[in-house]
DNA sequence: CAATTTCCTGACCAAATAGTCCAGTTTTTT
DNA sequence: AAAAAACTGGACTATTTGGTCAGGAAATTG
């Protein structure tokens, strides 16, 4: 992680060591609770009202917290919204392992499959975040888009060219097999209210989940020629 | 069409006949140039920065109108809102045409396919305001997914059941299998940045799509265990 | 315990916003 | 050509917004 997107000087001087641990008590406790409430607030708000709708006033009311206090720990509106696109990039780092040549092609897109849709189903809001982010041009993200997240593709783009070169798969763009299965898993979350809508239920069960990354790793395997693992 | 989604009264005593013939010089000419004027420029607007962000300014410059004339039109900034909305839906209806039972899976999924990349390709604009519109909880549109679409849904839902049954295609949900076309084609519009980033390109050419469709359409009927056409 | 650092917050402000109003102009109808 | 309807746009307002600031409360440290 450690700030990769946030473009002006971090706003705090004494940033705690970034890890997720949000128990230990030592050093600034006070700090730690308030920032993480702060950013579940945002997270909210943010998903639900896009940028420039949600307030700095919302995201206190939310947080439990006087305006002020709010800005006392960020400085500004934009600097909680990079914090959050950090840990959404973050998260998406750490929650994908590599994938090698020699790997077996149905079982490493299957457990992909499986990772990304378990990712919509855990953290809906920073999946909808981040698609209000790319649907509106990206400001924030646009640099880590054409590197970061190209290198990832790109890598993952040439084992999969591997496998169909050596037989073990149908010949199809890689590229765009990433990106099947990258929006056909993200719409879980970010399209929620449709499906939900469609289908006629209140809100997904932890089945509706597992029957879709089922459906998907299914028709999506077949369709590159493979057999379920 | 004819406003399923426009709340109150419309925004005007004396509508012309709701057709697209935009260039017959008759009734409110000024009226109707006007009009289509606001609501391209409140499509690019809103689908770029959401609903609230969205200022009734911002519509009037790019459209070169001062904003008191554009609230002359529309008496409120919900009403612009809403008969975008009213325009999407109905290009929606009127885009994909009724399946039956005997026709070829494999052909309709495929035209299917076709038509909806070809939507992504003409109207991305539109695309991505629908899609603000339901991340955020689609308040306008919630009743429109629970009855027209999921009608709409279902019926097709059924013919692809039946197919199933006749032993036509490889036996997979129908509902999740059009929401698969759904997500992955409408992706191409929703998330062009991040799809340009990735490929770094700057811009869509128009065999980007014939490719993106193609491939679509391959993987997507050999998952169905379909021939394509 | 006293000094220092960290944390908290109400009051305040300049800018921006949605929407109103109305007097004047242009277009259409009679 | 006169009357009616449609259109235009500047001025105005009440409210909301992001952000500042100064002073005080708590916590930490020596």
């Amino acid at each position: 992680m450690t700030r990769q997107i946030e473009p002006d000087s971090p706003e705090t001087k004494r940033t705690t060591s970034s890890d997720s641990k949000r128990k230990k008590v030592r050093p600034g406790r006070i700090r730690e609770r308030n920032r993480e409430r702060i950013l579940m607030a945002a997270e909210k708000e943010f998903s639900q009202n896009g940028f420039g709708a949600t307030t700095v006033q919302k995201i206190a009311d939310r947080a439990g917290l006087p305006k002020s206090n709010v800005l006392y720990y960020f400085s500004n509106k934009k600097r909680i919204y990079y914090a959050l696109m950090d840990d959404i990039m973050g998260r998406w780092n750490e929650m994908f392992s590599k994938i090698r040549p020699e790997d077996d092609p149905a079982t490493t897109l299957a457990s992909f499959i499986h990772a990304k849709v378990e990712l919509s189903r855990t953290h809906p809001l920073a999946s909808r975040l981040f698609a209000l982010e790319i649907i509106q041009g990206a400001p924030v993200l646009k640099d880590h888009l054409s590197t970061t997240m190209r290198e990832w593709v790109q890598a993952r783009a040439g084992v999969i060219q591997q496998w169909i070169d050596a037989g073990r798969m149908a010949p199809v763009d890689p590229v765009q097999l990433i990106l099947l299965i990258w929006s056909s898993t993200q719409h879980y979350a970010d399209f929620q209210i449709q499906i939900l809508a469609i289908e006629d239920k209140s809100e997904y069960t932890e089945s509706d989940f597992q029957h879709a990354a089922d459906f998907l790793t299914s028709v999506i395997l077949r369709g590159c020629g493979l057999a379920a693992p």
